[in-house]
DNA sequence: TCATTTTCTTGAATCATTCCAGTTTGTGGC
DNA sequence: GCCACAAACTGGAATGATTCAAGAAAATGA
């Protein structure tokens, strides 16, 4: 089921305490950037290198793994779903990132109305909103503008 | 027609040259970044410097006329087409961006199929390809990759 | 166990962007 | 046209995310 070694293996990477622990972290973790994901590493392997981290990284997604998103105004994050073509609804103010099920589920599941000559072969979409929580924020606390922080997990 | 001027004074902001001379930038370039922007500014002003684009840049979305993008993978660009929710096709291979109309037209103009709460506002299509340059560039080297660099203006 | 190759470590570098403090400039009022 | 003041701009340093580089350590197959 969620036997890291053996995903590392058939997609041809060296299994790694680093490797495994990274995969774990963004199996359990929310979209996570690289600095979370290298906190939560740390807290159960004690030291790890930030390039070893970034490194794994670029492994895991190349390897089809993981996949990377960059939302607009925040650092890459990784999500572990792959496979599939969801979509992703971002907080405009926490930045806070949910996943969206592609009503298609094939990429590319959205027609460009002129492709200028392109091969496309993704439709990457974001849905820009407020999160439930800073909704209530922003209620509660009479309007005022939340901090566009990560809403720690 | 083009009065960039009066484009300013409108939205409440000061008419510098620097001003008058980025909004010239972005609205005759293609999606340019800040560096792009500054170099073609000081071509025409002499030296500027690069805080000064920013600020200009920050100050001139902020205001509405122009509207910033973040592909993933580079830095900001910015595009003086503002006001409609056209979307962007951009090339994995030059990083070139187009645009595209949306056949809607108004934001969010696709439904996300569960607002997990959220107050979404905006839908912000990406289509990713490669563009006919580098498809005919790919083919007639005999497949290489092309350097994923700006295929300048 | 050994050799080979990949991965990890440390430390510095890069890129895009922002922060800061002081100077200059555009604009409305006189 | 001249002044005052806020908005912009300058120069320089700092930040955050990520990458580069060179050598050390560890995983894998023989």
């Amino acid at each position: 089921m969620d036997n890291v070694a053996d995903d590392l293996r058939s997609a041809g990477l060296r299994v790694t305490a680093a490797r495994v622990a990274i995969m774990d972290q963004v199996r359990s973790g929310n979209h996570l950037d690289a600095e979370r994901i290298a906190r939560g590493v740390r807290g159960s392997l004690g030291h790890v290198s930030t390039q070893a981290v970034y490194d794994a990284l670029h492994a895991l997604t190349k390897a089809g793994l993981l996949r990377r998103i960059e939302p607009a105004g925040s650092p890459a994050r990784f999500e572990s779903r792959v496979g599939d073509n969801h979509h992703h609804l971002v907080c405009r103010s926490c930045g806070e990132v949910a996943d969206i099920d592609c009503v298609v589920g094939e990429a590319p599941c959205v027609e460009p109305s002129n492709t200028h000559g392109y091969a496309v072969d993704e439709a990457e979409v974001v849905f820009w909103g407020v999160c439930p929580q800073c909704q209530a924020q922003a209620a509660g606390s009479g309007g005022g503008e939340p901090a566009r922080t990560q809403s720690g997990g």
